[in-house]
DNA sequence: ATAGTCTACCAAAACGTTTTGGAAAAAGAA
DNA sequence: TTCTTTTTCCAAAACGTTTTGGTAGACTAT
């Protein structure tokens, strides 16, 4: 009992059948004192937790994900390319996910694979019983893994929306009615030339945020005045290039960030040049509250419209359990979005559904 | 047989046993067929993969772990506070563990907790049986993780090291000796005033280059000339708003980035200030290869030491798995740095156990 | 006292694999 | 032919839980 195995390395395991023994009880009262079955007098239910902490004793998570058919586990899988794994905000998103999944006690388990693999992955992740569930994140239009796991009907949530987001559980921001919002606020306070510097329209955010900004720029009746820039992809400094372009129009008054990663750096440029912010140059940004990036004390000097990625990584292991769970069919969950203008916009343009600081 | 479950939406899983009775042959004869044991005769063999293939077939991977007592999962555990999740170099540590992983038909299982609950976490997956070993990366003097950890003995691996490195197994690249090659050659250039940008010294690997700049500077037999400046943790813009204090002092001639991205954002605050890189500014920095930093282009304007993290992602995954397959005790592992100076600079100062592009 | 209801417990089956210890059949050696 | 060896297969046990379908005893109502 007391001796090693052949590598003298193997650790031993206080299973229930120890608790029993030591209890004098059967290994199924043991199993429902732990569960909280009250079937187990009271008495008796604190006895064994008692022991069972004393012991140390932590259930076998494989014997219970056999016998359950549950694995307790979600599910994360990103291509292993080079746009994969480039995106600070993903961080972001993955902690708020990491910090949820603790209270439905589940685990994440997480693997990359090469871009035609991917689809097979989903397939054996779920076969294997290793996970119950998927988490998907920057959908492209039309994106083929949805198309997939739509068909094999494997719970799952995605984060962000593309032309079938009625058929599953997503989190999302106002993409477009942010950055709509944002807009008709800054062309009412009198800009005529906007500069917006925006992100990789690869990814169907982007491409909302632009269509935003342009149906502002449509409703006011303007047909030119804004000039797009994206980010190839996320590149450290890509808001300093983009911003010091934007500033080769003279013209500008006033420019709207994609990113707060982006408003940082493209002040930077803005410094170097001739402008300077908040007196002939007014900034307007999207703030997804990343932990590293350090705009609060902006405030007064540019204008946030703000969404913690943080909370979306919650607002997906919700959404992602309720399917998992079988509770209703699936849901999409919008993320609210709050502005934080500086005093001088007209911040009653902004519609009543979105929250003004 | 075919009927759902009560929800409609169970999944039916094609076992052993549904191979067993299609095949005729027992369930002992389809699982050492599967696993590739002598005692069945190739042409079983062949009939069991090719129907396995047909009926779709994927062992039950929670069954697997419940009789191995394998759990064939890493564990990742970080906490959760703000410090945490915000280093751009993790993602491409993370990637390279990801895709390493593979090889050895491992998964990585990710958690992340509250400081003083992290120690119970490590326990916990193991206990569990979730987990056969541990990663950890970001060792501070002393870590009180390592301390727990090498109590209890589970396997583990450590991405750089502190002070108790012949412990544990480890990797890690020599920031001590390549940053005081790199200080050595610029001194020997005729750089009388260095300006080093580095990171939190917070961390061990941060401290540890320091140390490499300062013995260079000691084995120089210079006691000043030296301005060490470091981002408290990282930071978007760290870099640029570091560079701009140390060109205050306008002897110095030479700067020194401990990462890639500072580097490029310091580039930034260089051009906007009246010095010209590569002309009256030498540059040198540490490049960790990151996918969304883009230096190449700056070869030959700047200098490099280079050591992808996507490697040592790879080899921590080699050398946890090492531990876990008990092959030998604990070990280290040096990735290898390589140097790629500008052309004017005496690359014969660079000792030959470093590679020189 | 008797039947009925609760309370507190338990034996055994099941989950889907791997592994152990054979054993039958085929092949080779005498 | 008979004995030995090799090849090919298999039944049963085991891994550590949860769950099903009980049962024995105490209490309640009549």
């Amino acid at each position: 009992m007391q001796e090693d195995g052949p590598t003298g390395r193997d650790r031993e395991q206080i299973t229930i059948k120890d608790l029993s023994a030591a209890l004098g009880l059967s290994i199924t009262t043991i199993s429902r004192a732990l569960n909280g079955y009250s079937d187990v007098s009271a008495k008796t239910r604190e006895r064994v937790q008692q022991t069972a902490r004393e012991m140390g004793y932590t259930p076998n998570r494989n014997a219970q994900r056999l016998v359950t058919q549950k694995s307790h586990s979600l599910g994360w899988i990103k291509g292993d390319g080079s746009q994969h794994f480039v995106d600070p905000h993903f961080v972001e998103v993955f902690a708020g996910v990491l910090r949820e999944v603790k209270h439905y006690d589940y685990d994440v388990v997480f693997a990359s694979g090469a871009e035609q693999e991917i689809i097979s992955l989903y397939q054996r992740y779920v076969n294997d019983q290793s996970v119950d569930g998927f988490i998907l994140e920057l959908p492209q239009p039309d994106d083929v893994r949805i198309d997939y796991l739509l068909k094999t009907d494997l719970p799952f949530v995605v984060h962000g929306r593309e032309s079938r987001s009625d058929q599953y559980s997503w989190v999302d921001i106002d993409n477009f009615g942010l950055f709509e919002t944002l807009t008709t606020v800054l062309l009412a306070a009198g800009h005529k030339q906007i500069a917006f510097i925006n992100g990789d329209e690869h990814y169907s955010f982007a491409v909302e945020r632009r269509l935003g900004v342009q149906s502002a720029f449509q409703k006011a009746g303007l047909s030119e005045g804004l000039s797009v820039y994206n980010a190839v992809h996320p590149m450290v400094h890509a808001g300093f290039q983009l911003t010091q372009k934007a500033l080769e129009n003279p013209d500008i008054t006033a420019i709207i960030y994609s990113s707060a990663v982006m408003t940082v750096e493209g002040r930077a440029a803005i410094e170097a040049s001739n402008r300077t912010v908040g007196e002939d140059l007014e900034i307007a940004t999207m703030d997804d509250e990343l932990r590293h990036v350090d705009v609060r004390h902006l405030e007064g000097l540019i204008s946030f419209v703000r969404a913690p990625l943080n909370d979306s990584g919650h607002a997906l292991v919700r959404q992602l359990m309720k399917r998992i769970q079988n509770k209703g069919g699936p849901s999409g969950e919008l993320v609210p979005g709050r502005f934080k203008l500086r005093p001088h916009l007209p911040a009653h343009l902004i519609p009543d559904h979105f929250v003004v600081e």
